[in-house]
DNA sequence: GACAACATACCTACTACTAGGTAGGGTGTT
DNA sequence: AACACCCTACCTAGTAGTAGGTATGTTGTC
Protein backbone atom coordinates (compact mmCIF):
# COMPACT_ATOMS: atom_id res chain seq x y z
CA UNK A 1 0.00 0.00 0.00
CA UNK A 2 2.41 2.21 1.20
CA UNK A 3 5.07 1.11 -1.65
CA UNK A 4 5.13 4.30 -3.55
CA UNK A 5 5.55 6.65 -0.48
CA UNK A 6 8.10 4.35 1.05
CA UNK A 7 10.32 4.73 -2.49
CA UNK A 8 9.71 8.45 -2.44
CA UNK A 9 11.25 8.19 1.12
CA UNK A 10 13.60 5.75 0.48
CA UNK A 11 15.14 8.20 -2.47
CA UNK A 12 14.42 11.08 -0.67
CA UNK A 13 16.66 10.45 2.47
CA UNK A 14 19.29 9.09 0.05
CA UNK A 15 19.53 12.07 -2.45
CA UNK A 16 19.71 14.54 0.76
CA UNK A 17 22.12 12.23 2.23
CA UNK A 18 24.90 12.58 -1.16
CA UNK A 19 23.55 15.99 -2.64
CA UNK A 20 22.16 17.84 0.18
CA UNK A 21 18.60 19.25 1.05
CA UNK A 22 18.25 22.56 -1.26
CA UNK A 23 20.07 20.02 -4.35
CA UNK A 24 17.39 17.17 -3.74
CA UNK A 25 14.19 18.20 -6.18
CA UNK A 26 10.97 15.81 -6.98
CA UNK A 27 12.21 15.47 -10.25
CA UNK A 28 15.35 13.68 -9.32
CA UNK A 29 12.87 11.42 -7.11
CA UNK A 30 10.13 10.95 -9.55
CA UNK A 31 12.83 10.14 -12.19
CA UNK A 32 14.77 7.42 -9.93
CA UNK A 33 11.68 5.30 -9.57
CA UNK A 34 9.56 5.62 -12.90
CA UNK A 35 7.09 8.32 -11.32
CA UNK A 36 5.65 11.67 -12.36
CA UNK A 37 6.27 14.50 -10.61
CA UNK A 38 2.98 15.47 -9.83
CA UNK A 39 2.29 12.27 -8.17
CA UNK A 40 4.68 12.77 -5.27
CA UNK A 41 3.03 16.03 -4.58
CA UNK A 42 0.17 13.67 -4.09
CA UNK A 43 1.94 12.00 -1.16
CA UNK A 44 3.72 15.14 0.11
CA UNK A 45 1.86 17.96 -0.67
CA UNK A 46 4.89 20.01 -0.11
CA UNK A 47 8.44 19.79 0.32
CA UNK A 48 8.37 20.31 3.67
CA UNK A 49 5.91 17.60 4.66
CA UNK A 50 8.72 15.17 2.90
CA UNK A 51 11.48 16.52 4.99
CA UNK A 52 9.05 16.52 8.27
CA UNK A 53 8.46 12.59 7.49
CA UNK A 54 11.85 11.86 6.75
CA UNK A 55 13.73 13.36 9.73
CA UNK A 56 10.50 11.83 11.75
CA UNK A 57 11.57 8.20 10.01
CA UNK A 58 15.10 8.88 10.65
CA UNK A 59 14.57 9.63 14.27
CA UNK A 60 12.59 6.26 14.83
CA UNK A 61 14.81 4.12 12.40
CA UNK A 62 18.37 5.62 13.83
CA UNK A 63 16.94 6.20 17.13
CA UNK A 64 16.37 2.22 17.53
CA UNK A 65 19.61 1.78 16.28
CA UNK A 66 21.36 3.67 18.60
CA UNK A 67 19.50 2.71 21.38
CA UNK A 68 19.91 -0.99 20.94
CA UNK A 69 24.28 -0.11 20.92
CA UNK A 70 23.62 2.07 24.07
CA UNK A 71 21.68 -0.31 25.67
CA UNK A 72 23.65 -3.48 24.31
CA UNK A 73 26.30 -5.94 25.95
CA UNK A 74 29.65 -4.19 26.54
CA UNK A 75 31.63 -1.44 28.01
CA UNK A 76 30.90 2.49 26.96
CA UNK A 77 34.14 2.88 25.00
CA UNK A 78 33.42 -0.29 22.98
CA UNK A 79 29.76 1.13 22.88
CA UNK A 80 31.25 4.94 21.17
CA UNK A 81 33.19 2.23 18.77
CA UNK A 82 29.77 1.27 17.71
CA UNK A 83 28.31 4.35 16.84
CA UNK A 84 30.71 5.20 15.20
CA UNK A 85 30.56 2.52 12.57
CA UNK A 86 26.65 3.69 11.70
CA UNK A 87 28.74 6.76 10.66
CA UNK A 88 31.28 4.96 9.28
CA UNK A 89 28.96 2.88 7.39
CA UNK A 90 27.06 5.80 5.79
CA UNK A 91 30.34 7.55 4.98
CA UNK A 92 31.53 4.70 2.99
CA UNK A 93 28.50 5.48 0.14
CA UNK A 94 29.47 8.80 0.50
CA UNK A 95 26.74 9.89 1.98
CA UNK A 96 26.38 12.33 5.44
CA UNK A 97 24.06 12.00 8.12
CA UNK A 98 20.64 13.11 7.62
CA UNK A 99 20.05 15.57 10.44
CA UNK A 100 23.98 16.76 9.51
CA UNK A 101 23.05 17.36 6.48
CA UNK A 102 19.88 18.99 6.66
CA UNK A 103 21.35 21.06 9.72
CA UNK A 104 23.36 22.81 7.29
CA UNK A 105 20.78 24.26 5.73
CA UNK A 106 18.89 24.73 8.75
CA UNK A 107 18.44 28.25 7.66
CA UNK A 108 16.40 27.93 4.49
CA UNK A 109 14.18 25.50 6.82
CA UNK A 110 10.15 26.22 7.76
CA UNK A 111 9.48 26.06 11.45
CA UNK A 112 8.12 23.02 12.10
CA UNK A 113 10.47 21.46 10.32
CA UNK A 114 13.13 23.24 12.60
CA UNK A 115 11.01 21.92 15.95
CA UNK A 116 11.44 18.13 14.06
CA UNK A 117 14.97 18.60 13.82
CA UNK A 118 15.77 19.58 17.16
CA UNK A 119 13.28 17.00 18.87
CA UNK A 120 15.73 14.29 16.70
CA UNK A 121 18.72 15.84 17.99
CA UNK A 122 17.53 16.22 21.40
CA UNK A 123 16.68 12.61 21.92
CA UNK A 124 19.67 11.33 19.71
CA UNK A 125 21.74 12.89 22.15
CA UNK A 126 19.73 11.32 25.20
CA UNK A 127 20.69 8.17 23.56
CA UNK A 128 24.33 8.90 23.91
CA UNK A 129 24.13 10.28 26.91
CA UNK A 130 23.00 6.76 28.49
CA UNK A 131 26.36 5.68 27.00
CA UNK A 132 28.22 8.34 28.41
CA UNK A 133 26.75 8.03 31.98
CA UNK A 134 27.96 3.87 31.80
CA UNK A 135 31.17 5.16 30.84
CA UNK A 136 31.20 7.26 34.06
CA UNK A 137 29.77 5.00 36.67
CA UNK A 138 31.66 2.12 35.42
CA UNK A 139 34.66 3.99 35.28
CA UNK A 140 36.00 3.31 31.47
CA UNK A 141 34.99 6.94 30.65
CA UNK A 142 36.31 9.74 32.14
CA UNK A 143 35.32 12.97 31.17
CA UNK A 144 34.79 16.82 32.25
CA UNK A 145 30.83 17.85 32.36
CA UNK A 146 27.50 16.03 31.98
CA UNK A 147 26.42 13.36 30.34
CA UNK A 148 24.99 15.57 28.25
CA UNK A 149 27.27 17.61 27.53
CA UNK A 150 29.94 14.94 26.61
CA UNK A 151 27.11 13.13 24.45
CA UNK A 152 26.46 16.42 23.06
CA UNK A 153 30.19 16.85 21.81
CA UNK A 154 30.82 13.49 20.79
CA UNK A 155 27.58 13.23 18.40
CA UNK A 156 28.63 17.09 16.53
CA UNK A 157 31.82 15.63 16.78
CA UNK A 158 30.78 12.31 14.30
CA UNK A 159 28.70 14.94 12.30
CA UNK A 160 31.60 17.22 11.56
CA UNK A 161 33.95 14.40 10.86
CA UNK A 162 31.70 12.14 8.46
CA UNK A 163 31.37 15.59 6.51
CA UNK A 164 34.99 16.59 6.29
CA UNK A 165 36.33 13.09 5.75
CA UNK A 166 33.99 13.00 2.58
CA UNK A 167 35.91 16.23 1.22
CA UNK A 168 39.22 14.66 2.55
CA UNK A 169 41.43 11.48 3.87
CA UNK A 170 37.82 9.23 3.56
CA UNK A 171 37.02 6.38 5.90
CA UNK A 172 40.32 6.33 7.02
CA UNK A 173 40.86 9.52 8.19
CA UNK A 174 37.42 9.54 10.14
CA UNK A 175 38.37 6.08 11.93
CA UNK A 176 41.84 7.51 12.70
CA UNK A 177 40.08 10.98 14.23
CA UNK A 178 37.37 8.80 15.89
CA UNK A 179 40.05 6.78 17.75
CA UNK A 180 41.81 9.64 19.21
CA UNK A 181 38.98 11.22 20.44
CA UNK A 182 37.76 7.75 22.40
CA UNK A 183 41.10 7.36 23.66
CA UNK A 184 40.86 10.44 25.04
CA UNK A 185 37.59 10.04 26.50
CA UNK A 186 39.15 7.54 28.06
CA UNK A 187 41.18 9.06 30.58
CA UNK B 1 39.33 48.85 -8.42
CA UNK B 2 38.55 45.68 -7.10
CA UNK B 3 35.68 47.27 -4.77
CA UNK B 4 33.11 45.48 -6.68
CA UNK B 5 34.49 42.54 -6.92
CA UNK B 6 35.49 42.55 -3.29
CA UNK B 7 31.67 43.05 -2.42
CA UNK B 8 30.45 40.52 -4.31
CA UNK B 9 32.80 38.14 -2.46
CA UNK B 10 31.47 39.47 0.57
CA UNK B 11 28.04 39.20 -0.05
CA UNK B 12 28.51 35.61 -0.81
CA UNK B 13 31.04 34.44 1.65
CA UNK B 14 27.95 35.27 4.34
CA UNK B 15 25.40 34.04 2.09
CA UNK B 16 26.95 30.88 1.99
CA UNK B 17 27.64 30.33 5.54
CA UNK B 18 23.95 31.52 6.02
CA UNK B 19 21.73 29.43 3.84
CA UNK B 20 24.57 26.96 1.91
CA UNK B 21 26.31 26.71 -0.89
CA UNK B 22 23.00 25.70 -3.13
CA UNK B 23 21.29 28.05 -1.47
CA UNK B 24 22.66 31.43 -2.68
CA UNK B 25 22.31 32.69 -6.05
CA UNK B 26 23.29 35.65 -8.30
CA UNK B 27 20.33 37.78 -8.02
CA UNK B 28 20.69 37.65 -3.95
CA UNK B 29 23.98 39.18 -4.56
CA UNK B 30 22.94 41.41 -7.03
CA UNK B 31 20.13 42.44 -4.98
CA UNK B 32 22.08 43.08 -1.91
CA UNK B 33 24.54 45.04 -3.55
CA UNK B 34 22.77 47.10 -6.32
CA UNK B 35 23.99 45.74 -8.99
CA UNK B 36 22.69 44.14 -12.52
CA UNK B 37 23.18 40.14 -11.88
CA UNK B 38 24.67 39.90 -15.47
CA UNK B 39 27.59 42.35 -13.97
CA UNK B 40 28.62 39.71 -11.68
CA UNK B 41 29.25 37.07 -14.51
CA UNK B 42 31.29 39.93 -15.63
CA UNK B 43 33.22 39.60 -12.71
CA UNK B 44 32.88 35.76 -11.92
CA UNK B 45 31.53 33.58 -15.44
CA UNK B 46 30.31 30.46 -13.65
CA UNK B 47 29.62 30.18 -10.30
CA UNK B 48 32.43 27.77 -9.79
CA UNK B 49 34.66 30.77 -10.06
CA UNK B 50 33.36 32.28 -7.70
CA UNK B 51 33.44 29.07 -5.29
CA UNK B 52 37.07 28.74 -5.87
CA UNK B 53 37.93 32.55 -5.28
CA UNK B 54 35.86 32.52 -2.19
CA UNK B 55 37.87 29.37 -0.79
CA UNK B 56 41.06 30.60 -2.34
CA UNK B 57 40.37 33.91 0.14
CA UNK B 58 38.85 32.31 3.26
CA UNK B 59 41.98 29.38 2.94
CA UNK B 60 44.32 33.08 3.32
CA UNK B 61 42.40 34.80 5.69
CA UNK B 62 41.33 32.26 8.04
CA UNK B 63 44.95 31.01 7.19
CA UNK B 64 46.24 33.98 8.74
CA UNK B 65 44.38 33.86 11.42
CA UNK B 66 44.79 30.79 12.66
CA UNK B 67 48.24 31.09 12.07
CA UNK B 68 48.60 33.86 14.47
CA UNK B 69 46.41 31.83 17.31
CA UNK B 70 48.83 29.08 16.20
CA UNK B 71 52.22 30.90 16.66
CA UNK B 72 51.50 33.01 19.68
CA UNK B 73 51.81 33.54 22.93
CA UNK B 74 50.60 30.99 25.49
CA UNK B 75 49.62 27.01 26.47
CA UNK B 76 48.31 25.25 24.01
CA UNK B 77 44.94 24.16 25.59
CA UNK B 78 44.55 28.25 26.08
CA UNK B 79 45.01 28.10 21.78
CA UNK B 80 42.45 25.63 21.43
CA UNK B 81 40.12 27.59 23.25
CA UNK B 82 41.44 30.86 20.66
CA UNK B 83 40.41 28.95 17.91
CA UNK B 84 37.22 27.91 19.12
CA UNK B 85 36.69 31.27 20.09
CA UNK B 86 37.04 32.03 15.91
CA UNK B 87 34.36 29.74 15.24
CA UNK B 88 31.86 30.79 18.45
CA UNK B 89 32.54 34.02 17.01
CA UNK B 90 30.90 33.05 13.19
CA UNK B 91 27.81 30.77 15.20
CA UNK B 92 26.71 33.91 16.93
CA UNK B 93 25.88 35.64 13.78
CA UNK B 94 24.18 32.34 13.11
CA UNK B 95 26.94 31.91 9.92
CA UNK B 96 28.57 28.35 9.93
CA UNK B 97 32.53 28.07 8.56
CA UNK B 98 33.06 28.37 5.07
CA UNK B 99 34.64 24.71 4.51
CA UNK B 100 32.08 23.32 6.65
CA UNK B 101 29.19 24.61 4.81
CA UNK B 102 30.34 23.41 1.57
CA UNK B 103 31.61 20.06 2.09
CA UNK B 104 27.99 19.54 2.84
CA UNK B 105 27.33 20.04 -1.03
CA UNK B 106 30.74 18.85 -1.84
CA UNK B 107 28.85 16.40 -3.76
CA UNK B 108 27.84 18.89 -6.33
CA UNK B 109 31.25 20.64 -6.81
CA UNK B 110 33.14 20.69 -9.76
CA UNK B 111 36.60 18.65 -10.16
CA UNK B 112 38.69 22.10 -9.25
CA UNK B 113 36.68 23.37 -6.79
CA UNK B 114 36.66 20.41 -4.75
CA UNK B 115 41.05 20.15 -5.32
CA UNK B 116 40.72 23.59 -3.53
CA UNK B 117 38.53 22.49 -1.03
CA UNK B 118 40.47 20.06 0.17
CA UNK B 119 44.20 21.66 0.32
CA UNK B 120 41.77 24.54 1.88
CA UNK B 121 41.83 21.93 4.39
CA UNK B 122 44.71 20.20 4.86
CA UNK B 123 46.31 23.78 5.03
CA UNK B 124 43.85 24.59 8.13
CA UNK B 125 44.61 21.17 9.72
CA UNK B 126 48.83 21.70 9.24
CA UNK B 127 48.54 24.84 11.29
CA UNK B 128 45.73 23.16 14.19
CA UNK B 129 48.85 20.44 14.13
CA UNK B 130 50.95 22.82 15.49
CA UNK B 131 49.40 23.55 18.64
CA UNK B 132 48.76 20.21 19.33
CA UNK B 133 52.65 19.84 18.61
CA UNK B 134 53.24 22.44 21.29
CA UNK B 135 51.10 20.77 23.63
CA UNK B 136 52.65 17.62 23.26
CA UNK B 137 56.04 18.80 23.91
CA UNK B 138 55.02 21.14 26.36
CA UNK B 139 52.92 18.47 28.40
CA UNK B 140 49.88 20.42 28.68
CA UNK B 141 48.19 18.42 25.91
CA UNK B 142 47.68 14.43 26.19
CA UNK B 143 46.29 12.46 22.94
CA UNK B 144 46.72 9.41 21.19
CA UNK B 145 47.59 9.42 17.40
CA UNK B 146 50.02 12.11 15.50
CA UNK B 147 49.22 15.88 15.79
CA UNK B 148 47.80 15.81 12.23
CA UNK B 149 45.79 13.25 13.70
CA UNK B 150 44.75 15.44 16.42
CA UNK B 151 44.77 18.47 14.78
CA UNK B 152 42.01 16.82 12.14
CA UNK B 153 39.80 15.58 14.96
CA UNK B 154 39.49 18.81 16.57
CA UNK B 155 38.95 20.47 13.48
CA UNK B 156 36.07 18.43 12.41
CA UNK B 157 35.09 18.75 16.03
CA UNK B 158 34.60 22.67 15.80
CA UNK B 159 32.88 22.19 12.13
CA UNK B 160 30.25 19.81 13.34
CA UNK B 161 29.27 20.90 16.86
CA UNK B 162 29.03 24.53 14.82
CA UNK B 163 26.56 23.07 12.57
CA UNK B 164 24.33 20.85 15.03
CA UNK B 165 24.81 24.18 17.73
CA UNK B 166 23.45 26.40 15.11
CA UNK B 167 19.96 24.32 14.97
CA UNK B 168 20.18 23.07 18.62
CA UNK B 169 21.21 24.86 21.76
CA UNK B 170 23.21 27.53 20.18
CA UNK B 171 26.68 29.00 21.66
CA UNK B 172 25.85 28.35 25.13
CA UNK B 173 25.74 24.60 24.07
CA UNK B 174 28.41 25.23 21.47
CA UNK B 175 30.96 26.70 24.11
CA UNK B 176 30.05 23.52 26.76
CA UNK B 177 30.84 20.72 24.16
CA UNK B 178 34.16 22.40 23.46
CA UNK B 179 34.85 23.10 27.16
CA UNK B 180 34.57 19.44 27.33
CA UNK B 181 36.67 18.04 24.60
CA UNK B 182 39.83 20.16 24.98
CA UNK B 183 39.64 19.02 29.05
CA UNK B 184 39.96 15.61 27.70
CA UNK B 185 42.67 16.36 25.64
CA UNK B 186 44.39 17.94 28.92
CA UNK B 187 44.80 14.93 30.02
C1' DG C 1 48.14 66.99 -28.70
C1' DA C 2 45.01 64.04 -31.58
C1' DC C 3 43.23 59.84 -32.78
C1' DA C 4 42.62 54.95 -33.22
C1' DA C 5 42.42 50.63 -30.60
C1' DC C 6 41.53 48.26 -26.75
C1' DA C 7 39.99 47.06 -22.03
C1' DT C 8 37.00 47.54 -18.02
C1' DA C 9 32.71 47.66 -15.97
C1' DC C 10 28.35 47.98 -16.20
C1' DC C 11 23.76 47.80 -18.47
C1' DT C 12 19.09 45.85 -20.84
C1' DA C 13 17.08 42.09 -22.62
C1' DC C 14 17.09 37.84 -23.49
C1' DT C 15 17.58 32.15 -23.70
C1' DA C 16 17.04 27.70 -21.85
C1' DC C 17 16.01 25.27 -18.07
C1' DT C 18 14.56 23.80 -13.33
C1' DA C 19 12.14 24.60 -9.19
C1' DG C 20 7.82 23.75 -6.40
C1' DG C 21 3.14 23.53 -6.97
C1' DT C 22 -1.84 23.08 -9.06
C1' DA C 23 -6.04 21.67 -11.84
C1' DG C 24 -8.45 18.23 -13.49
C1' DG C 25 -9.04 13.69 -15.72
C1' DG C 26 -8.76 8.43 -15.88
C1' DT C 27 -8.72 3.93 -13.55
C1' DG C 28 -9.01 0.33 -10.22
C1' DT C 29 -10.63 -1.00 -5.56
C1' DT C 30 -13.77 -0.91 -1.82
C1' DA D 1 -20.61 6.35 -5.25
C1' DA D 2 -16.33 7.31 -3.02
C1' DC D 3 -11.73 7.11 -2.66
C1' DA D 4 -6.75 6.35 -3.49
C1' DC D 5 -3.45 6.71 -6.86
C1' DC D 6 -1.36 8.18 -10.71
C1' DC D 7 -1.61 10.62 -14.89
C1' DT D 8 -1.22 14.85 -18.51
C1' DA D 9 -0.82 19.44 -18.82
C1' DC D 10 -0.02 23.50 -17.03
C1' DC D 11 1.54 27.69 -14.01
C1' DT D 12 4.65 31.01 -11.64
C1' DA D 13 8.90 32.07 -10.09
C1' DG D 14 13.51 31.48 -9.97
C1' DT D 15 18.03 29.51 -11.79
C1' DA D 16 22.59 30.09 -14.51
C1' DG D 17 24.22 31.96 -18.32
C1' DT D 18 24.50 34.76 -22.99
C1' DA D 19 24.14 38.49 -26.58
C1' DG D 20 24.87 42.82 -27.57
C1' DG D 21 25.24 47.65 -26.38
C1' DT D 22 27.29 51.87 -23.89
C1' DA D 23 30.05 54.85 -21.12
C1' DT D 24 34.56 55.49 -19.37
C1' DG D 25 39.07 55.10 -19.17
C1' DT D 26 44.00 53.60 -20.88
C1' DT D 27 47.51 53.11 -24.11
C1' DG D 28 50.25 53.17 -28.26
C1' DT D 29 51.05 55.69 -32.72
C1' DC D 30 51.29 59.53 -35.81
Amino acid sequence: MNDTKDKILDVADDLIQRVGLNAMSYKHISDAIGIRKASIHHHFPKKEDLVEELLKRCEVSYGERYRQIAEGEGAAPEKLRQLTAVFAEGLSNKKLCLVGSICTNSNTLHDTSCHILQETIKNTISIFAGVFEQGRVEESLNFEGSDEEAAFAFFSFLVGTQTISRSFGGTKKFLEATEVVIASFKK
